[in-house]
RNA sequence: UGACCCAUGGUGUAAUUGGUAACACAGCAGUUUUUGGUUCUGCCAUUCUAGGUUCAAGUCCUAGUGGGUCAACCA
């Protein structure tokens, strides 16, 4: 029982190689490297999972590092935003943030140091004839002229494109690897391109910046990352950040490459995503419908559930799409054990003990949490006149249905058990009223009545119960891979239901209750309380509903 | 007309590295329960195809099939 073997996904099994093999004397150094122009969505908390668990497990640590290359992108704001989604997650980076920005000087340097030994050069051809010399995949490329500049001239220009003697786009710095390769990265890949364009952190330093292939590599290297692990897009990078590196002669970083997670019903396309808020089909990043982290967070997911689901989903080198199901699971798990329950009524109708006396009203104790002891109790107000579900109630009611239905007994959670008397309809024939007895000796912990319901129900007293408002989520779109229908239009796909907005009437316990706040609802599911609630409104975001093995067929 | 990555129940992963295909989620049935929640139990269902190596192949080799990826002065 306790040497049952582990078994280690294929990153864990390079480190470990790695570690008894001695290499980098068993250090394990590993980074998250977000460029920031966006939020954190449920994608990236893969790699934030991978990158930061795996360094963990193996004694090391895990840098954060801006990779800021591109002035035109990205801004402050997100830097900040993604800090927070990391710290809200859990994970605590090695020292200080790291910016790729500022490696500008030593990346630069790096540069000169190509031109000089003869392996980069400058190539004033435009993006087209750029692209017309690469080839295609299946067709080699050519060279052009530029190729055989002198040391010399290659330097100089490298140098006026540095104080910005050339206007943008008028001449890059390449590689010179090999024209031909099989591998569209290796045929002479851009290093740096001109961009008169303020950096959010460098300012207007800087007029030529580094290309992804020139400065991820070099910034892992320069921070001796020792596993860079990142996703399976960028594996036919790994021959030019291989080829860097070992031309630079500089620290040895090795990328390895995963599959990216995909979740049924979430985008992870920043592009698709900005469509979504601009289009106003949301109200924002955090909209709780959204893939994004603060989303997710707003929604109700627990930091704890979401790190649960990443490391259910596992590590390979596959295609997937990963069941919602499977995130719901992670999230009521935790949830279960950490919200306090607490009932609310949703489409209520009019209960009357018939036998109550009127205008009396007793609290009844209930605990906070069976589960968990810790959590304590409250105290709930009971009288003549509850709200209890209109779904709770049914005339002609199947045998199965353990709810109300006249003649029939059911539990008050934590107080007493009724009995249906009677009920009655309004003229268009809805239910308006359920009549019912209660048996006095029946009270919750003390009942003597030897009556054995079915079924219990949830209820709140009118007199004290305190409207709030619910926000009922659904996935956003009515298709589980909604961008994955070649010529179709992921708008196509949006759930015209994906929110819906109920009044509810909550027990008087649930005033006090603060944003963000996590509860069970009881037999209903788990909510949140929204950020947009005021002090004299709560606003609840359905989380997840509970599991329900009751399905009222047709 | 190329290169690279991948292929195990419905889904996601595992298999002591060549030795009885297992876990989780979902589904179904039951148990427990003052939540039709939770708990617990059981059931269902798996190695893409064809060759080869071997006493033995999910695992190694070859070919095929299928899926994915690769061209931005983005990362």
């Amino acid at each position: 029982m306790e040497d049952k073997k582990e078994s280690l996904n294929f990153i864990e099994q390079i480190i470990t190689e790695d570690i008894s093999s001695e290499k980098h004397n068993g250090r394990v150094l590993t980074r998250f490297p977000p460029e920031p122009n966006g939020y954190l969505h449920i994608g990236h908390t893969k790699a934030i999972c991978v990158n930061f668990e795996l360094a963990e497990k193996f004694g090391g640590a895990c840098n954060l590092r801006f990779d800021d290359t591109n002035p035109t992108t990205e801004d402050t704001e997100f830097v900040e935003a993604i800090k927070e989604d990391i710290e809200w997650l859990g994970f605590q980076w090695n020292g200080d943030v790291k910016f790729a920005s500022d490696y500008f000087d030593q990346l630069c340097a790096f540069a000169e140091q190509m031109i000089k030994d003869g392996k980069a050069y400058v190539d004033p051809s435009t993006p087209e004839e750029i692209a017309q010399q690469k080839g295609t995949p299946s067709t080699p490329g050519t060279g052009n002229k530029y190729r055989d500049r002198s040391i010399e001239e290659n330097f100089q220009l490298f140098q006026e494109m540095k104080e910005g003697k050339h206007p943008d786009g008028a001449m890059v710095l390449r590689a010179k690897i090999d024209m031909t390769s099989p591998n569209m990265l290796m045929r002479d890949p851009l290093m740096y391109r001109i961009k008169h364009a303020h950096h959010y952190r460098t300012g207007d330093k800087w007029c030529i910046y580094p290309m992804y292939d020139f400065a991820h590599g070099q910034s892992d290297s320069i921070e001796h990352i020792t596993h860079s692990l990142c996703s399976l897009e960028f594996i036919h990078h790994r021959p030019v950040y291989d080829w860097f590196i070992d031309n630079l002669e500089i620290f040895p970083s090795r990328q390895i490459e995963f599959s990216r997670m995909n979740v049924e019903y979430l985008i992870t396309s920043k592009r698709k995503m900005l469509k979504l808020v601009g289009g106003g089909y949301v109200t924002g990043w955090d909209d709780p419908r959204m893939p994004t982290v603060r989303a997710l967070k707003r929604k109700g997911y627990p930091a704890k559930a979401i790190r649960l689901f990443c490391d259910k989903v596992g590590m390979t080198k596959r295609e997937n799409l990963i069941e919602f199901d499977l995130l719901e699971s992670c999230v009521r798990e935790i949830l279960n054990e950490t919200a306090n329950r607490a009932m609310v009524v949703e489409d209520p109708v009019k209960l009357i003990i018939t036998n109550y006396p009127e205008g009396e009203s007793e609290m009844l104790p209930a605990n906070n949490n069976d589960g968990d002891e810790s959590a304590g109790t409250r105290e709930i107000p009971l009288s003549r006149e509850i709200w209890i579900e209109r779904k709770d109630f049914m005339e002609d009611a199947p045998k199965k249905f353990y709810r109300l239905s006249p003649g029939r007994n059911v539990r008050l959670k934590h107080a007493y058990i009724l009995h249906c008397e009677g009920f009655k309809n309004n003229e268009e024939g809805e239910l308006e009223e359920v009549y019912c007895t209660y048996y006095p000796n029946s009270k919750s912990g003390h009942d003597v009545s030897g009556v054995k319901p079915k079924g219990t129900l949830h209820w709140v007293s009118i007199e004290h119960g305190v409207e709030c408002e619910i926000r009922n989520l659904e996935h956003l779109f009515t298709d589980p891979a909604p961008d994955s229908h070649e010529g179709k239009d992921l708008l196509e796909f949006i759930n015209p239901d994906s929110i819906q907005y109920s009044k509810g009437i909550m027990e008087p316990s649930l005033v006090s209750a603060t944003k963000g706040q996590q509860f069970q609802f009881l037999r209903k599911g788990y909510y949140c309380v929204d950020t947009d609630s005021t002090e004299d409104r709560l606003i609840f975001n359905r989380t997840v509903g509970l599991k329900s093995s009751w399905k009222p067929k047709k």
